[in-house]
DNA sequence: TCTCTTTTTGAACGGTGTTCAATATAATGC
DNA sequence: GCATTATATTGAACACCGTTCAAAAAGAGA
């Protein structure tokens, strides 16, 4: 069939990741296949193929996009933040809330980067792990200047306890797994991670041996 | 065809299951089929469908065995470390190692109690939300005994936060997103988590606003 | 104009979960 | 012991799925 000059391969690209973006604000990738998505953008399965590699490539790259985004209210939140002035803490309990809201008002789209996995061993691409480690150092960043004498290493460790906590928060809660008693929402289960878990870990100026 | 006096219908359920429960040993669910467990136990696809609902019905009634085997994982841990009489605290870290311990070693079981998602806000069914359940009940007992004064509420609250945190950090791990620098491992991570949040959640006689 | 290269395709392959009429057995009533 | 009913089980069919690949048509270069 003819080569065609509707779209470069780039604009084809973005075609594909914009049809499974628009699906995924309203339903689960599981309801998502390569062939609805080639439909939806008029082109063949194959031509999906050759430019992605295989459908979970394609998904894969809807993620970067995910994990950009995600990455871009993070700033911003913490921006806000910062001008209202209220402290490292408070900037660090804004990203968590806008994490939760992504979350929250993105459901699908964001299981999706969590949820896809690449077969037998196939690690992440780079440009992929340097978009999640990207955000570890943001946390880091703060923590440093919330406890200036802390080790890199350990400001390493607490980033990647907290971000667990607030991830685990809202995976467990988009997945009615917590069982929440009616008054208690996410954000005090947030605050309630960050305030405690920070104030403790502020307070020695040489971090405990669990903290190495 | 005919009516098999092979087995009774409980014998084939244990037989499914058990057939399931073997591949995940080895791989993970996503290169399990229906198809595939029939033609394992020597029945038809049709059989099982009979027997469970669907294919997914099938696959929660291993997670529900799943579930009882960590439940049963962090009973153990914890009367163990009662017994060695080091407090709530180590006990509790003693089942959050059992947790992971458990999420290491059957990978592909732990992850498929999480990722499967049953279609269109189906709830999950009150058997399985009340295993989950429990095992918030078990921790909620162990934090009122480490600070008595507080509220059933306050315990609620707190244990889903560690457990949460415990929980993200198992997932993350497993999926390589920690990027922990060397010398950092999860045992490490979650006692940070559960030392530096307990100690302070402790501090409170009376919860502050973020743990009502 | 005639090649050569590149993009795109449709058809095919071997899989999937699920439905359902047909069927052979077991249980029941006589 | 026989006829009937009820039930467990099936294979074939359905509508999908991701992926492969030879064929073909359009553009580029000579």
């Amino acid at each position: 069939m003819p080569r065609r000059q509707d779209h470069t391969q780039e604009e084809l690209r973005q075609l594909a990741i914009d049809s499974v973006s628009r699906h995924l604000r309203s339903a689960p990738a599981s309801q998502l296949s390569l062939r609805m998505v080639a439909r939806d953008i008029g082109y063949s399965p194959g031509t999906l193929i050759n430019l992605f590699g295989s459908y979970s490539l394609l998904l894969l790259a809807v993620n970067a996009c995910t994990l950009d985004c995600i990455r871009d209210q993070l700033l911003q939140a913490m921006d806000n933040s910062r001008r209202a002035d209220a402290g490292v803490i408070a900037e660090l309990e804004a990203a968590a809330a806008a994490y939760f809201h992504y979350a929250q008002e993105n459901p699908h789209a964001w299981r999706l980067v969590f949820e896809l996995h690449l077969d037998a061993e196939t690690p992440l691409p780079a440009w992929q792990s340097g978009r999640i480690s990207a955000l570890f150092s943001l946390l880091e960043a703060r923590l440093l200047k919330l406890k200036p004498r802390a080790t890199a290493a350990d400001c390493a460790s607490a980033a990647r306890v907290i971000w667990s906590g607030v991830h685990g928060i809202c995976t467990l809660l988009l997945d009615n797994k917590l069982f929440l008693s009616d008054g208690a929402d996410a954000r005090q289960l947030i605050r309630s991670l960050l305030t405690h878990y920070l104030t403790d870990w502020c307070r020695h100026t040489q971090p405990p041996a669990s903290d190495q």
